[in-house]
DNA sequence: GTAAGAAAAATTTTT
DNA sequence: TTTTTCTTAC
């Protein structure tokens, strides 16, 4: 047996990896090696002998398991690894779900409804009970409902709680409990779970059923769970049951980077593991390999603040490097600006590639002001998060005939597609289906299936159409077995008109939206190709619908996606690392988000978020804040994150004051007077760039509502028609110089290069005489 | 029952 | 800003 690679670990790792006897805690600090200790451990369980299949190894995100199967299979092999039980959370137990969902009164082949879906059934609830929607909000009630669930507290066990229900009745939502038991008993009519069942329920089929427990117990000999840290209740509750009789587990996690409490993650689960795995040992990673001595130890001044904390040293052996670099600009759109800029000028030093640059921001709304500077420069980039393919109305369209065949009880679904494309079939037949079928607690299809016993009150045109859509949807049915998913959904598209009516006419969005169908026409087309390449049986419509369920745009890379700046939320860059890391948007009421600034516990996982976003930079990091921000169609002001003071300022480059503040106050009225002292006395810090041209009091503008407001100026430090020399772009002709937002700008002609807007306070210009 | 157009509302992070 | 809901005319 080759153990050779064991000698590719430190001291720390190594012990985590060959210590296999009982419960396990690696506590691991940022860039630590963590996902190479988890790697490694996985094969020496299987060079000492252990099966593939009797390893659970529990992953965060659907692309952190891939990866790891892929490196593992690297070495030991394909075959061998091809067996792990390896995968999310909500992916794993969803397969056991359906091998056992009888057993707990589902079919095997449930729908799982997305978050769309279950706020679409909570909307439906509250105005049924005829309650006021804006006392009643959809997000509230469903983060009340994804509460109980993650805390496993059933409609019952909700009554049953005094607590609960005493908050509800204080936050002025008594029939919150209502709600909730209307909730699961519409889920469980349409066959359908939601993502928080999927934990729910297999919490439930442990409980009720010891034999099936035991079954699952005695298949998985080791347990791995990744980032700890970020399980809730039921994630910790459905592990500590499998791994009940052996204690053959090793959870690996970081308390400084959990992120997730929003979706239940309870940091108490690694804080007292110890407490729940009585003979656990405890492994410390403290050693990065990731990032430079500067932000190692930036990121740890900045964790410091924090209370509540397990100590630890995480250091750096790499070399010092630079400073970070805060910058300062008045709005967002030049906050993009310089970002570019900034990306450009790493681009042509050569020693950065695209890929080697991410842009991280706190909410998925910052995207688009870094995607349109990032195109003007023609600057690649790739997007994570934010509407993905699968939330495109045509992509949910099809699926949600898929899902109806698949699962007639789907209501969702159901009501998604009766009248699309529209064949008459409208809201108020819809609404008296819905209704008949609560009346007499079936399922909206099963009234379609007999509408005159179930008393369906609508006329005989009505009922017509109503057959006909039944029928359809039951001839596909019929063909869930004998038809494989891709020639059954390509006659879904066909004959239900779907493709029929994305082909209406030939204006963009109509074409983009064909391009959508084909695209998931062949997504399909992809899985089953690939199951028979895996030798496995036909692959059905439902098989490929469990998959796709849970899958998101992150799992979808391209091959064309290679060198691209990537773009995504600070959340779901956790666990991946980058050359240079812009973190932008470091602004109060954006980070720390408004919402998390009551109390000190939230504010405390908003700075383990700062802390993620730190920590993905391997050489350089950024940090970037906007005076002004375009938020909601307004303008508003802003002062810099408190949390670029929690870092301790000589890892910081900062901005150094560049004029006496009296030469700038002049021109400034009333209103923005005050809103520059609210802004200075926020932050001690001075908030102009050094290098910036000195800008006089006469060309000062007010910041303007729009944020593309500019004035043209005769005579700006350029001439109009002057050339110029620019490092990336070359020689230049100046069209045209202007003031935005109390910059000066000049609109410059590059030739072949095309003509480029710069801001003349950062880009490097020579005038040429 | 449908479509279009106007008014109002909503905005965190994700499996 | 975009998205959802309401209104109105066909």
């Amino acid at each position: 047996m080759d153990l050779s690679f064991l000698n590719e670990l430190n001291e720390s790792q190594r012990s985590a990896v060959e210590y296999t006897e009982g419960a396990s805690l690696v506590i691991a600090g940022a860039g630590s090696g963590k996902t190479r200790v988890l790697t490694y451990k996985i094969a020496y369980l299987l060079k000492n002998g252990m099966a593939p299949s009797s390893i659970l190894a529990l992953t965060f995100t659907n692309k952190a398991a891939r990866e790891m199967k892929e490196r593992i299979a690297a070495m030991v092999g394909e075959k061998t690894a091809r067996y792990l039980w390896m995968g999310t959370f909500h992916s794993v137990f969803s397969r056991i779900l359906r091998s056992e969902a009888e057993r707990i009164g589902y079919s095997k082949n449930f729908t799982i409804y997305d978050s769309a879906d279950s706020k679409s059934l909570v909307k439906t609830i509250v105005k049924e009970l005829k309650l006021d929607d804006k006392v009643y909000k959809h997000g509230f009630v469903q983060s009340r409902i994804s509460y109980a669930k993650n805390n496993l507290i059933t409609p019952d066990a909700y009554l049953a709680n005094a607590d609960l229900i005493k908050a509800d009745v204080t936050s002025r939502i008594p029939l919150m409990k209502d709600i909730y038991q209307i909730y699961c008993n519409r889920c469980k009519q349409a066959d359908a779970m939601d993502f928080d069942d999927l934990l729910l329920q297999t919490n439930i089929l442990f409980r009720n059923h010891p034999d099936t427990l035991q079954k699952y117990q005695q298949l998985f000999g080791y347990i791995l769970v990744d980032e700890y840290q970020d399980t809730n209740f039921a994630q910790y509750l459905i592990v500590k049951k499998l791994a009940e009789q052996h204690e053959k587990i090793c959870v690996v996690g970081d308390d400084a980077q959990s992120i997730y409490s929003f979706r239940g993650a309870n940091i108490d689960n690694i804080l007292k593991f110890k407490s729940s795995y009585k003979n656990a040992r405890v492994f410390k990673l403290e050693q990065n390999y990731r990032s430079t001595q500067t932000i190692v130890n930036a990121a740890n001044s900045l964790i410091d603040k924090n209370a509540q904390q397990i100590r630890k040293t995480v250091f750096s052996e790499k070399e010092t490097g630079k400073p970070i670099k805060v910058l300062s600009v008045f709005t967002d759109f030049e906050e993009g600006f310089i970002v570019a800029n900034n990306i450009s000028d790493l681009r042509f030093s050569d020693k950065y590639h695209y890929q080697d640059i991410a842009i991280l921001y706190r909410t998925n709304s910052q995207s688009r002001v870094m995607e349109e500077a990032l195109r003007k420069q023609g600057i690649p980039y790739r997007i994570y998060g934010g509407l993905s393919f699968y939330q495109r109305k045509e992509i949910k369209d099809v699926i949600a005939y898929c899902r109806l065949v698949c699962n007639p009880n789907d209501e969702e679904a159901l009501k998604r597609i009766i009248n699309y494309p529209a064949r008459g079939i409208g809201d108020t037949t819809v609404n008296k289906l819905i209704e008949c079928s609560q009346l007499h607690a079936v399922s909206a299809w099963e009234v379609l299936s007999d509408m005159l016993k179930y008393n369906l009150p609508v006329n005989a045109g009505t009922a017509n159409k109503l057959a006909q859509f039944r029928s359809m949807i039951d001839v596909f049915a019929e063909q869930i077995t004998t038809q494989n998913a891709y020639d059954l959904a390509n006659s879904v598209v066909k004959v239900s008109g779907v493709i029929a009516d994305t082909y209406t006419d030939h204006s963009p969005e109509s074409m983009s939206r064909q391009e959508n169908v084909q695209e998931l026409l062949k997504a399909i087309h992809e899985f089953c190709e690939t199951k028979q390449a895996n030798g496995e049986p036909t692959a059905l419509l439902p098989d490929f619908l469990s998959e796709v369920s849970l899958l998101t745009d992150q799992d979808t890379d391209k091959e064309t996606d290679k060198d691209k700046v990537t773009l995504m939320t600070v959340h779901a860059a956790k666990g991946l690392e980058f050359k240079a890391v812009f973190i932008v948007g470091m602004e109060e009421e954006l980070f720390p988000s408004p919402f998390c600034t009551q109390s000190e516990r939230e504010l405390e996982e908003e700075r383990r978020l700062f802390y993620v976003a730190l920590t993905r930079a391997e050489e350089l990091c950024y940090i970037s804040y906007a005076k002004s921000r375009f938020k909601n169609g307004k303008t508003n002001f802003s002062n810099p994150s408190r949390f670029i003071k929690d870092i301790d300022e000589q890892y910081l480059d900062m901005p150094a004051e560049a004029k006496p503040k009296q030469a700038r106050i002049n021109d400034w009225d009333d209103d923005m007077e005050t809103e520059r002292n609210r802004f200075k006395s926020s932050f001690s810090k001075p908030i102009f760039k050094e290098n910036s041209l000195p800008v006089s009091p006469k060309r000062m503008v007010k910041i303007s509502n729009s944020a593309g407001d500019k004035v043209p100026t005769e005579n700006g430090s350029i001439p109009t028609g002057a050339f110029v020399k620019h490092g990336i772009f070359g020689i230049g002709k100046v069209l045209e110089t202007s003031i935005v937002n109390g910059n000066e700008k000049a609109d410059i002609d590059f030739g072949e290069k095309g003509v480029k807007s710069l801001l003349l306070k950062f880009a490097k210009l020579e005038v040429l005489e």
